[in-house]
DNA sequence: CAATCAACCTGGGTGC
DNA sequence: TGCACCCAGGTTGATT
């Protein structure tokens, strides 16, 4: 599910539903997903508050009033959902946060690939967020971002996905981003002239920016932190188009597998 | 260094 | 109906 604009959108929902409570307890049936362990987590979570809430890339970072600091990852088809307590379980739920004032802060993940860790300071923290590329839509220029392209033969789609050139960034927004600035998904990253990267640095933000006024893309699994859709899919311009006709008009959105994901371009708007 | 692939999991869709 | 197979928004680690 999430790339940046989900993640972002979970993050700006979670901070008015429980910035503030308290953690009463937790309970999991996969504590595969809890790092390191959930009894070590059980111990220094439980009884603290939920300070303040930030993303950075598309992991969420929970701030507890202890100093300790909780990191999610909902890799594919993670969710977190506020419910009231004793409402039914939501599907794939597999771990429960009980907080102060009835509510519960429920991990759903169909696939389980998600995961929650627990960093003891800021130090750590950093250390994490160290291996990421800067953040799209705050730190990132276009100077920067040439650096970027010059750095790699790769193709540019590969480049844009790569969390360690860039943040946030994923499947979905990579192949739109691309349609926008209308690049060819196989082009080597360090062979795009300078006004190609200033058009793809231009709709890359475009794209996010779109993803998160629509409150992310649910095309299969995303829901936000109160189980709604986003509505992004509906305002896709290649992913998971393939055969439609391109906004341009073009006959056939294309879909190729390039670095193992399926990749949607317009092959008349986009030439290799 | 780049490309490919398997692994982590479960479920939906397709084709025989 | 059943079954085999392919696909899925992410990331890591092994291999070539």
């Amino acid at each position: 599910m999430p790339e940046l604009p989900e993640v972002e959108t979970i993050k700006r929902d979670l901070s008015k539903l429980i910035v503030g409570r308290k953690i009463l307890s937790i309970s999991t049936d996969s504590p595969k997903q809890i790092k390191p362990s959930l009894e070590m987590v059980k111990k220094s979570v439980v009884g603290a508050s939920i300070n303040k809430i930030e993303r950075r890339a598309k992991l969420l970072q929970f701030f507890l009033s202890n100093g300790e600091i909780l990191v999610v990852h909902l890799k594919l088809t993670g969710r977190l959902l506020v419910r009231e307590k004793g409402t039914p379980q939501d599907n794939w739920q597999h771990i429960c946060f009980s907080l102060s004032g009835g509510k519960e802060l429920r991990f759903a993940d169909l696939r389980k690939f998600g995961w929650l860790k627990l960093l003891k300071d800021k130090a750590e923290l950093e250390k994490l967020l160290a291996e990421f590329g800067p953040e799209p839509l705050d730190e990132l220029g276009l100077k920067e971002f040439q650096t970027i392209l010059a750095s790699s033969s790769r193709s540019i789609k590969i480049v844009l996905m790569d969390q360690k050139k860039i943040a946030g960034v994923g499947n979905i927004y990579a192949s739109d981003a691309l349609f926008l600035a209308k690049i060819h998904p196989g082009r080597a990253a360090n062979q795009l002239k300078a006004k190609e990267a200033q058009r793809l640095f231009e709709a890359i933000k475009k794209v996010l920016r779109a993803g998160i006024k629509y409150r992310g893309a649910s095309d299969q699994y995303y829901l936000d932190a109160l189980g709604h859709k986003g509505l992004y899919q509906e305002h896709f311009l290649v992913y998971n188009r393939a055969g439609k006709k391109c906004l341009e008009g073009h006959e056939k959105i294309e879909k190729i597998r390039l670095g193992g994901r399926g990749t949607y371009f317009c092959p008349v708007c986009q030439r290799l």
